[in-house]
DNA sequence: CCTTGACTTGAAGTCGACTTGAACTTCTAC
DNA sequence: GTAGAAGTTCAAGTCGACTTCAAGTCAAGG
């Protein structure tokens, strides 16, 4: 496959694809200086990658398990970390999504005003008023 | 208060504070030219901008319904698109958490050939592989 | 042979939410 | 009155995951 093909078939942009080989995380086969050729397999690569990444894993993070060269390479107590720190996401996101229906629907003047909103309010962004959080980057819905 | 106390009080940094101030989040009442002082209302305010950014809002979109002068003024249509997509994302994060577990207990040499795994590939990275998605920020659990 | 379009490279630009740095002022304590 | 902590402004830097640009190369069709 060339790298149109790979692009048309994962909706990954060329741009992208590139981008993802020159950090290690996936291999093309070529001759040096030539048009890069792609095996099968790496769609599915591509589609751990994609895992990886709605995991909340950096690209860093995943190439370290998934190189293209040589068996996966899994840490095991990584996964189960992210999987517990996503669960407590989920938590949390539930009480934002509570937060928000409430937020839409409660007449009060001042939300801040309404106690049961003020405990959903406590719950989504607890934390945020402890100790700062870090950085990660989010999909959208797919459209 | 000062920029220290609510600081402390909110755990967000005084830098931060003078950034939403100068993006018209919050407001501090001051003679020209001299230290910021906050009225006590501030610290719910920036609980309301942390609900905000949790549910996934841009400090604009933010400012637009919680701007510090006159009353909020809240989209409502907007808070249920953004409740009914956190809804989405969580159903994925659920199947990731799911893809992760298996990932890391499944012995099978390359995940790509577990059935049942493939499977969750596919409902945790639906989407992705379809079309391109949005970026978005997502805070960290807290620590 | 020549055009056209898809590909190649490396470097630079983008985005949002802050942080950091430099240079300066002001408040608090001694 | 003076040190030093804490505040101020404005500009510039940071981070990750890409995208975009400029300039050049290669392959197939007419």
């Amino acid at each position: 496959m060339d790298i149109s093909e790979v692009s048309k078939r994962t909706g990954i942009p060329s741009s992208a694809l590139r981008y993802y080989e020159q950090k290690g995380l996936i291999a093309s086969l070529r001759e040096p200086g030539a048009r890069r050729r792609y095996a099968p397999g790496v769609v599915d690569q591509l589609a751990l990658i994609a895992l990886g990444q709605a995991a909340g894993l950096s690209l860093d993070e995943i190439r370290a398990m998934l190189s293209p060269y040589g068996p996966p390479n899994i840490d095991r107590q990584l996964l189960l970390a992210k999987a517990a720190e996503i669960d407590a996401l989920i938590k949390r996101l539930r009480a934002v999504s509570s937060g928000l229906r409430h937020a839409a629907a409660c007449p009060a003047p001042s939300h801040a005003e309404c106690p049961s909103f003020r405990k959903l309010l406590k719950a989504a962004a607890s934390g945020a008023l402890e100790k700062r959080w870090g950085k990660r980057r989010w999909p959208a819905p797919p459209r």
